[in-house]
DNA sequence: GCCGCTGAGGTGAGCGATAACATCCGAGGT
DNA sequence: ACCTCGGATGTTATCGCTCACCTCAGCGGC
């Protein structure tokens, strides 16, 4: 069948609507309606369409859809890539959105939209508006993870184009969806001091840029404040890099014995990992002479000896649910903007001292 | 600045070019000049029309750019998704296509392009090809990875749409850019054969319809072959997933001591990861019982204990020039289908025997 | 004084669909 | 026989932009 030019070449030009219309002998309107399979068609015109359809390999350019219906049925999810070819391989930023970036498409394509990706990198805030800006133009609404772009820009591009952010800051008058981060480091924190009697805690931050790593610091504060003689020994300004993690726990050796804290809790998975792997090498067993727990439930934490105990966010569900929302303001931009919280469950393993099953 | 209306809410309509050259008192091709960044304008002129696309925040709308140039300047990844939310956590698949992702953006964002993202999910190929020809008419070119599509169908749509496929069959006449799996593996087998003197080597393969486990598996063989006294003692048939790893390693530890191998060379890292766990939880000591060596050099392979010896793929760079030969066959069209090999590395940690620094 | 050139800018024909509206035609109703 | 009605189709304006081509004014050369 069709083996007359050899494959792999794109054909001369591409069939269109009016090709279609012309070969079967009908207008284009008759064409659309067949193609969007619409009932006004007497069967026997629709086959004869179809057939047409088929022997040109016709497929509606959507480029030409977008125009003439108003929307490009695409929406783009835009984060921040902190990576080049030649840094470390560290997992970084993205690490998360891979997981919501899926539960995104999960959505998309069963509504047979798609999804645009932009990775920004560097860190020109002027440059990422104006990657921003464009990829808005091919995109009817833009998913922003954690802040990456000023308040300032994002009140400009929200005049513009619907957008929701994931796990963006909740002050601003924007969609937000992200995760209860509250309510799972005071489980966290709980089961630290409640179940294996840990006293001195000691903190490692996420950046001063992701609202998801403030909250969970000063989760971890009003948690510890709610416990009479347990107390937060300090706190290491991480990035969510291992390397940070790693370098934490370095501040935490140089520090004499007795004032060591017995629990450590990371803002996420990676720099948990990052410490716990610095700590072990420098002879501290973990978690009899310190207990360390991270954020996200990445797979990785799972792997590491001992299993990390952490806190899961639901990221699959983060993606689908901003998905949604995205989807709803685009239908009515009127909306008024709300921010949604999606619960965190606390998974225990062996990293905070509780034993393998 | 603009404070008029409460931010949040997209605006009643977006400026169109037409609007802005209302108000600067110029013609569209003069705004289209200025936005362009063309020297046929007076400078005078271009201050002004730039004036009005900022009070107004005129962005050109992609979809009609990308109908009067006939370029939508989009290109389309499409990969496999086996997972759902409800199933396991399994990292698999995408997580190879992850880095290839990344490689593929970074070139695409450095031209101004975009990038489109196609999870293929359910395993009804009607339905995969369907929705391709849905993703085609939305991009200039396809970058389709591992074999998520029959032959035929990849020829009908190689018919209308540029494409070039990653890590796929090099057996048909397209574009493919894949990684050296050949010398990769042989370096492998070396090692365990030359360096820790194992003989009697098992193969945990990956699924039938990725030519990448078929080459691998070819290349255990063929390096086996290549030295007396040591064999390949057996061969599972794997799926990628850690969980097909894990199932290998049941099946070894089924056989009687005495047939068992004393080193498992698996297709990559995540079943080599679920066959060592499986291996250690039954008291086999990896490596000292049993190597265990995988493939890809993902980021997980160095956290579990032993660190994982494997061969690293450059996935980034297999991002980058897949993207770099679509752009050149979307370009040219009628460049004649080339296969791409890209070196691999060999990356030697303890899981092999050899002792870690 | 006429021509041609050049820089600055305007005109308008597409690009490939969609969809509102117009048309046509035969079946029923009266 | 006339009118109505509705199903099947055709016509065509429109979406927002680009680009080839046209216009026009001023200027210098001969």
């Amino acid at each position: 069948m069709g083996q007359d030019r050899p494959a792999g070449h794109a054909s001369p030009a591409a069939a269109t609507l009016y090709d279609v219309a012309r070969q079967a002998g009908v207008s284009t309107a008759t064409v659309s309606r067949v193609v969007h399979g619409q009932d006004r068609v007497r069967p026997e015109t629709r086959q004869r369409v179809l057939g047409v359809i088929e022997a040109l390999g016709y497929v509606p350019d959507g480029a030409a859809q977008s125009m003439a219906r108003q929307r490009k049925e695409v929406i783009g999810l835009v984060a921040v890539e902190k990576r080049s070819p030649e840094t470390d391989v560290e997992q970084q930023g993205l690490l998360f959105i891979e997981e919501v970036l899926r539960g995104v498409e999960a959505s998309l394509s069963a509504i047979e939209w798609s999804l645009l990706i932009s990775l920004l990198r560097g860190d020109d805030p002027a440059a990422a508006y104006q990657r921003l800006q464009k990829v808005s133009a091919k995109v009817d609404g833009l998913l922003i993870a954690e802040s990456v772009v000023s308040p300032e820009h994002l009140a400009l591009l929200a005049a513009r184009t619907p957008i929701v952010l994931v796990a963006g800051p909740t002050n601003e008058p924007h969609d937000v969806v992200a995760a209860d981060n509250r309510s799972g480091t005071t489980a966290l924190v709980a089961h630290l001091v409640g179940k294996h009697r840990r006293t001195r805690l000691f903190a490692v931050a996420g950046p001063d840029n992701a609202p998801d790593a403030g909250e969970r610091l000063a989760a971890v504060r009003d948690a510890i404040a709610g416990y009479p003689g347990v107390s937060l020994t300090g706190v290491f300004a991480g990035w969510f890099a291992a390397m940070s993690g790693q370098l934490a726990a370095r501040e935490i050796l140089a520090l004499p014995e007795r004032d060591r804290p017995d629990a450590l809790v990371c803002a996420n998975d990676q720099m948990a990992i990052g410490a716990m792997r610095e700590l072990q090498s420098a002879g501290i067993r973990v978690p009899v002479d310190m207990a360390v727990v991270g954020f996200d439930d990445m797979q990785s934490g799972s792997l590491v000896t001992p299993p990390l105990t952490t806190v899961r966010q639901p990221m699959w569900l983060l993606g689908e649910h901003a998905c949604t929302r995205l989807l709803q303001r685009i239908a009515d931009p009127s909306l008024p903007p709300r921010v949604e919280r999606l619960p965190t469950e606390l998974v225990i393993r062996e990293s905070c001292g509780c034993h393998g099953g």
